[in-house]
DNA sequence: CCACGCCTTAACGCTTACGTCAACGTCAGA
DNA sequence: TCTGACGTTGACGTAAGCGTTAAGGCGTGG
């Protein structure tokens, strides 16, 4: 019985916002929202009975979430959509833990979480090293150009050209 | 007169590769490399007298450079071109300082040299610490997890189960 | 009540960044 | 000298990631 969430519409959830403001928001299109959307990067945010979408605070966290694996990491939409499928796991099985079942197979399951987490932690400490030493070479091109202009300086004042 | 370089290739330059070990060391492909020099990114490297390129130790640091332009900073291929073409600069600038030419001109070339590099240091710091924020998320993620993971742990040896 | 603005889905278009032939030269070894 | 591995330049193909347009629904202010 799929039951479509609605939203009061009479100022009730001021939190709630338009895919308009969203978008603003999250700095990605409106486009790119319905198309993440689509390919179940975000899932299906609240609507108005008209039909129009509305964004929870959640659902902007998620987005910033999802840019953030784009634009930081370089991870394709396909990579993110695993990630995210993980993170649904998370979800589930934190609802599970309320719910109390099988305390083994929780475990289990929190336990790949927690390695898909640390999996990822592992990539951006990667990415932060790899960064860091291009900000040496960078450094280091830098200081060599800065002594070079003292030398040149030098040497005009000294001409006094 | 447009002279075309060219190497003895009677064993006398060890340190030239061809394409196909220019690929293997960098991690791009052959048909990528092309590519690049194509669009201007890399420059034109020698050639033995039948066409073959010829890649020197510099042609192949300048490859790792834009890899690396691209991969960790995702920078797009027009991106990185202004990128080169600046470098470019830095080099004739080079060229001119040892040409000897007048002090006052080298010294704003040197300078604007000075500023693109310091430019792309800030950004690769910004995208440190942006990546050093995630990392913090994660991790605090991952702390939340082990603890849970404790926890439930400690019910099922409590219950004997 | 109707015009205007914002939303919806569906479909096609387009750019980037290469992959993949095809057709042909080159070079080293048997 | 022939063969097979490797290289060359086009040219066309393609997947990802959206942009853009079309055709229409909803609701709100004048």
């Amino acid at each position: 019985m799929a039951v479509t969430k609605t939203v009061e519409r009479t100022e009730a959830a001021p939190e709630y916002i338009s895919i308009r403001e969203a978008a603003e928001r999250t700095g990605l299109t409106q486009r790119t929202l319905r198309y993440y959307e689509e390919l179940g990067l975000l899932k299906p945010p609240a609507r108005v009975s008209g039909g129009q979408r509305l964004y929870s605070p959640e659902d902007i966290a998620r987005i910033k979430q999802v840019r953030r694996l784009k634009e930081l990491l370089n991870f394709s939409l396909d990579e993110i959509k695993t990630v995210v499928d993980a993170e649904e796991a998370k979800q589930h099985l934190r609802a599970d833990v309320k719910a109390e079942r099988s305390l083994k197979r929780k475990l289990k399951q929190m336990r790949e979480a927690a390695e898909i987490t640390a999996h990822q932690l592992a990539m951006v400490e990667e990415k932060i090293a790899q960064m860091q030493a291009m900000k040496k070479e960078l450094a280091r091109d830098l200081a060599g150009f800065n002594e070079r202009i003292q030398q040149v300086q030098q040497e005009i004042e000294g001409r006094g050209e």
